[in-house]
Parts: structure tokens; C-alpha cells; sequence
DNA sequence: CTAAACTCTGTACCATAGTACAGAGTCAAG
DNA sequence: CTTGACTCTGTACTATGGTACAGAGTTTAG
């Protein structure tokens, strides 16, 4: 059991992400007692840690909430497959679209370097 | 010349975003008149027109007001491709970086495949 | 026992890219 | 000449992922 203060450290995030994390009920805020401060268990920084690797693979807080709560559920890995699925999806496609730009961009770097005039210039004007 | 509203269906863009981008520079806001609206001319709608395809190549509208000023300049092509390639280098780290999630994502849902436990919730947990 | 360090609560602020709305002024059609 | 549509200004709000800070209470080390 700690302090929120010691709870960051162990899990090396900022205090306030922590108090951050709470209002957005991806973990549990525990009861304060009347006097003195809140106490935290390892559970807390399990889940601490939890998030900062799923947040690493590209989940989102909102996919964390989800994945978080999938955690009690009986079918955990069916639920945690589909939504890793998912995030799948969203990442391909991601990179799809950054791959089109890719090619548009290094298009235009090309006809520039053969011609005189600006042809990104030109690419991005109606009037030409 | 027309009013902001035409200028706002003409370009595409809702007629807030067009206050929003006279609000960070993008483009100028034309003086208001004692008495009546402000007028647009044909070269802001182009403006608008080139802040969207920008957009859609990648551009933040931070890049995007750096390129539009530096259509004034006298060395407008150089200053171009290096701003250019300076995004092209942050797209691809961006698809980098996604195709490494997307790796990490595949051989957790292989992983799962093969076991009856949930390997992805493992992956993430820190005792397991 | 006192003072520094820490915690609690609430609120405001950062970037990014906008959207929404209130209240006042203005324009245009019937 | 009135009414609905449009514009202007300023401010607040959206989502995402936090960070910062004031002022009050609490704990702990010397």
C-alpha cells in the first residue's frame, strides 16, 4: 500500500495522470479515509503498467477502459481478440493512408527536381 | 467578391473554420466596412482551396501557414522541397512505427490462436 | 513542535482542429 | 417597412491526453 505520490513513481507516470486516469474511470479511486490519505495497492500499479504497454501498442484510453473491463468477464479472449482485431484494422489503415502521402509527396519532390518551377507549388494551386 | 458565408459553401469548409484559420493567420480577414460585411476575394477562396489539398497531403496547418508565406519569397522552390521532405521524413517515421504496433499486434493475435489462455491479456499484464 | 513535503480538491491551461451559440447589427425580398 | 436570413464579435465547448497550480489539510523528519 502507497501513497499516490510513490504510485507514479512505481509506475512512471506524472501524479496528475494518475488523478487524470480516475476521472476518465480507467482505475479506481479509493475511498479516502476521513483523516490522512488515499492508499493504493500493487493492483493499482499493475494496471498502471497496463496501460502505459497498451497505450505503447496503439491503444487508445477509450480501448483500455474496454480492455480493463474485459478483464472480470468470463470470455476474456474472444472479447480481447476482437478488440485487438480491431485496433488492427484501424492501424493498417493508418498506415495506408500515410502511405499515400508517402507517394504523393515524394512524387512531387521528383517533378520539382526536373523542373525549374515550383511543382509543389503548382500541385497545391487551383490557379496554375 | 462575395460574403463569408458564399466564400465558406465555395470552398468546402464550414464557415467557422474559415474565422478559425483568420484567427491563426492562415489567411487575412479582410477590414470590415463601417456600415455592412466584409468581402472576400476570388484569391482567399483559392487560399481555402490550397489549405484543404495541403491538408489532405499531411500538412498541419502549422506547415500550411509556413508554405503560404513562403509563396511571397524569392526562393520559393528550395524552401518548399525542404519543408516537403521534412514532412515526408515524419510520415514515414509515422508508418514506421505503425508497422511496428501492427507486427507486435499480429503475433499476439497468433500467439492467441495457439492457446487456450488469453495471450494478449498476458502480454500486457505485468504478473503473469 | 515546527517546517518541509506531501496530498486533496477544484479549476484552468497546453496543443490540434475545429464547432456552436448568444446577442447585436445589417441586408434583401416581399 | 417588416421579417427572415445573414454577418459580426466574443466566448464556450467538442475530443484526446494530459499538465499546472492555488489553497487547504495531513504527515513526517529533524
Amino acid at each position: 500500500m502507497m501513497t499516490i505520490g510513490r504510485l507514479a513513481k512505481a509506475a512512471g507516470v506524472n501524479l496528475e495522470t494518475i488523478r487524470y486516469y480516475q476521472k476518465l474511470q480507467l482505475i479506481v479511486k479509493p475511498p479516502k479515509p476521513k483523516i490522512g490519505y488515499r492508499k493504493y495497492s500493487d493492483e493499482v500499479l499493475e494496471q498502471l503498467l497496463f496501460i502505459r504497454k497498451a497505450k505503447d501498442l496503439g491503444f487508445t484510453l477509450n480501448d483500455i477502459r474496454k480492455l480493463l473491463s474485459l478483464q472480470d468477464k468470463p470470455d476474456v479472449c474472444s472479447e480481447m481478440r476482437a478488440a485487438t482485431e480491431r485496433i488492427l484494422e484501424d492501424i493498417r489503415t493508418r498506415i495506408h493512408d500515410l502511405q499515400n502521402m508517402e507517394n504523393t509527396l515524394v512524387g512531387l519532390l521528383a517533378s520539382c527536381a526536373e523542373s525549374p518551377d515550383c511543382q509543389i507549388l503548382k500541385a497545391l494551386q487551383v490557379r496554375s
